[in-house]
DNA sequence: CCGGATTTTGACAACCGTTTTCATTTTGGC
DNA sequence: GCCAAAATGAAAACGGTTGTCAAAATCCGG
């Protein structure tokens, strides 16, 4: 039965940026759901897996995941102040990627491209929005 | 003071790709190094600090690290097979990064890009180099 | 060289996110 | 209802990383 998994997957989807396991767990837990942390991770997992929703490592180490909005591929442009997130295409991207990895004889070209930035809101606010 | 961050620093000098700190440590020892992993992290996290070496989240979380060939902006072509790096300076990249975030009036923009692929040598190998 | 303050070191424990284990529950087929 | 297969979740295990804290090394004025 995929009625977890389903949750699990919803309650991304409710999200607007990048959420852990962890995260995701006690929100639903929170809305009275019962379902455990492994339960979540295993959730994740197999969402990322079929390409349902994205999934970005930290700096700390930490998975983050995402919801996909467009099921083609794509980056992500992240405030670093309040963890807006934006997803772009980058075509000039992806032909660099190529052009750079067969230059040097690589092949079955992939590529992790994420880029951070302070958005507008957050630039012109001296706290972070939503932290302070 | 500085010997042991120094001794890591050259043992990252002679290493060829990335390194974990563990593995780092572990080599160290094999050396005859008087070095604890505490120490190892330390001199890591400082010699990463003063951008004097690269550092890297491997796909299960752990930090790699490896030392700098060039002391400018670069990012990294990575074999995924045997783990040869390639050092790769993108213009282009650094561009489109930028543009994308002012686009969505983003500011401070930063980005992290990592380029995989499957290297000449391996391609031509049934077996991962250095692996099998 | 001496004494004391400061920094560095490293063994070990603590942390924390993630994964595994395994017994229990749920589901599907008959 | 009954059995087999899959899913679930509490708790333990795991593994990389960080914190603790006492011992050792270093620095510095005298």
């Amino acid at each position: 039965m995929t009625t977890r998994r389903d949750a699990v997957h919803d309650t991304l989807r409710q999200s607007e940026g990048f959420r852990s396991a962890q995260d995701v767990y006690a929100e639903m837990r929170l809305h009275g759901a019962k379902i455990g942390l492994t339960t979540v991770y295993r959730a994740l997992q197999a969402l990322a897996d079929k390409g349902q929703v994205d999934v970005l490592r930290t700096d700390d180490g930490e998975s983050v995941y995402r919801a996909c909005e467009t099921d083609t591929h794509h980056h992500h442009l992240v405030c670093r102040r309040c963890g807006r997130t934006v997803e772009v295409a980058g075509p000039a991207v992806e032909r660099w990627a190529e052009a750079v990895g067969s230059e040097h004889g690589f092949t079955e070209i992939t590529h992790t491209v994420e880029v951070f930035g302070t958005c507008a809101s957050c630039s012109s606010c001296p706290v972070p929005a939503g932290t302070g």
